[in-house]
DNA sequence: CCATTAATTTGACCGTGGTCAATTTAGTAG
DNA sequence: CTACTAAATTGACCACGGTCAAATTAATGG
C-alpha cells in the first residue's frame, strides 16, 4: 500500500529550498548552481532531481512564489479607474519579472501550462494574474464592444510587449510604465472617427 | 595591418552551416548537436565556436533567415484589408515560429537586440516584420486615433499573444488563426459605445 | 525483534556546450 | 625562396545539468 510523506523527505526539500533562496538572494537567480545548493542543503546532486524533475522546475516554484506574492499585493489595491492608474498599480510586478533577463525568459517558458497534468505555479499565476485584470475590468468596463475577460487578455498582452521591449537595447530609454500605458489607453479606451 | 578574410574561412563557415541546415531537415531544430555539425562540416569543434560565439548565434542566423523569407512572401501578398485578412496572411510565418517550442522559445530571446552594436537576425527581421505590417495599416488605416505605428506594435504583440497560448495545452484546442482574429478585430476596429 | 518492502539518498558517471594554449596554414616583406 | 606574422584550426580539457544502479533508511506485518 502507498505510505505516507516522510517527515525526512519535507525537511530535505525545504532544506533544497532554503538554500537556493538563500543563494538567489546572495547572487541573483541567473548564478544558481545545483552543485551550489546541494553543497548548502548538505545531500549528494542526485537527491536535488529526485525532489525536483530539473533545476527549471525549482526556479518556476520559486519565482512562481514571487508572483504570488505580488498578485496578493494587487488584490488589495483598489481597483484602478484609468490606464495610468492600472499601469501604476502592475509596475511591481513587472518590476520583479524583468528583474532579470533569466528570470523574464523563464517566466515567458513557464507561463503556459505544458500539459493538462502538469500546471506549473508560474502558469498558475497567469491564470490568476488575467482573473485579476478581469475583476478590474469587469466593475466598469472601459470598453462595451468586448468582453471583460477579452480586455484583461490584451492587458496581459501589452504587459508582456512593454516588458520585452525593455530588454531590447535599441528601445530601452523608456520605463516599463512609460510603454505600457500608450498600449493600454488605445486599447482599453479607443477614440475611433 | 589588417588582412583580408581568407577564402577558407568562409568555406569553412559555409561546411559548418551546411552541415547544420542538413541535420536540422533531418532531425528538427531541438536535435541539433554541435559535435554533429562539426562532424559532418569535417571540423574540430574549437572551429565551430571561432565562427559562431554560441550555438544560438547560429540558430539566431538560421532561423533568422528562415523568418525573412517569410517576410519576403508577406511584401509580395496584397494588402489585407480586414483582421480576417490580415490573420491570413500572416499564418505561414506564424506556423513556422511555432513549428518546434525550442524554436518559439529562441526566436522569443533574440526578437530583441542585446545591444547596440549587435541586432541579431532574429531581432532584425522583427523590425521589418513591424515595419510591413505599419505599412499594411497606413494604406488605408482602420483606427484613426492613434498612429499606424502603434496600430503595427499592437498587432505584434497579438501576434505573440495567439503564438504563445499554442503552446498552452489548456487552450491550444482552437487554431492560431482563430485566436488572432477577434484580437485584432478588437484591437484594430472597436466599437465603442 | 526480525524480515520484508517501499521510499529515500548517494555519488560515480555521462552528454553537451563552451574554452584556450598550442599548432598549422596562408599571406607579406625583403 | 626564406623569414616573419597574423589568421585559422585543433583537440584536450572544463563546467554544469542530469542519470541511474546500488546502498541506506524508514515503515509494516508477523
Amino acid at each position: 500500500m502507498a505510505r505516507a510523506v516522510q517527515k525526512r523527505t519535507l525537511e530535505t526539500r525545504a532544506r533544497l529550498i532554503a538554500a537556493a533562496e538563500e543563494i538567489i538572494g546572495e547572487c541573483g537567480y541567473e548564478a544558481l548552481r545545483v552543485e551550489e545548493v546541494v553543497l548548502r542543503a548538505g545531500t549528494a546532486k542526485g537527491t536535488f532531481f529526485a525532489h525536483f524533475r530539473d533545476k527549471d522546475v525549482l526556479m518556476d516554484r520559486i519565482i512562481g512564489a514571487r508572483i504570488d506574492q505580488h498578485l496578493d499585493a494587487l488584490e488589495e489595491v483598489p481597483v484602478p479607474q484609468t490606464p495610468e492608474e492600472m499601469a501604476e498599480a502592475l509596475m511591481p510586478l513587472c518590476a520583479f519579472m524583468t528583474c532579470e533577463r533569466y528570470v523574464y525568459d523563464l517566466i515567458l517558458r513557464y507561463s503556459g501550462a505544458a500539459s493538462v497534468e502538469e500546471i506549473g505555479p508560474i502558469a498558475t499565476t497567469f491564470g490568476r494574474m488575467v482573473e485579476i485584470l478581469e475583476r478590474w475590468l469587469s466593475v466598469d468596463p472601459p470598453r462595451q464592444d468586448i468582453p471583460p475577460d477579452l480586455q484583461a487578455e490584451g492587458v496581459h498582452a501589452f504587459m508582456l510587449q512593454a516588458m520585452s521591449v525593455n530588454f531590447c537595447a535599441l528601445h530601452n530609454s523608456t520605463s516599463v510604465r512609460d510603454r505600457l500605458v500608450p498600449y493600454l489607453r488605445a486599447w482599453l479606451c479607443p477614440r475611433p472617427a
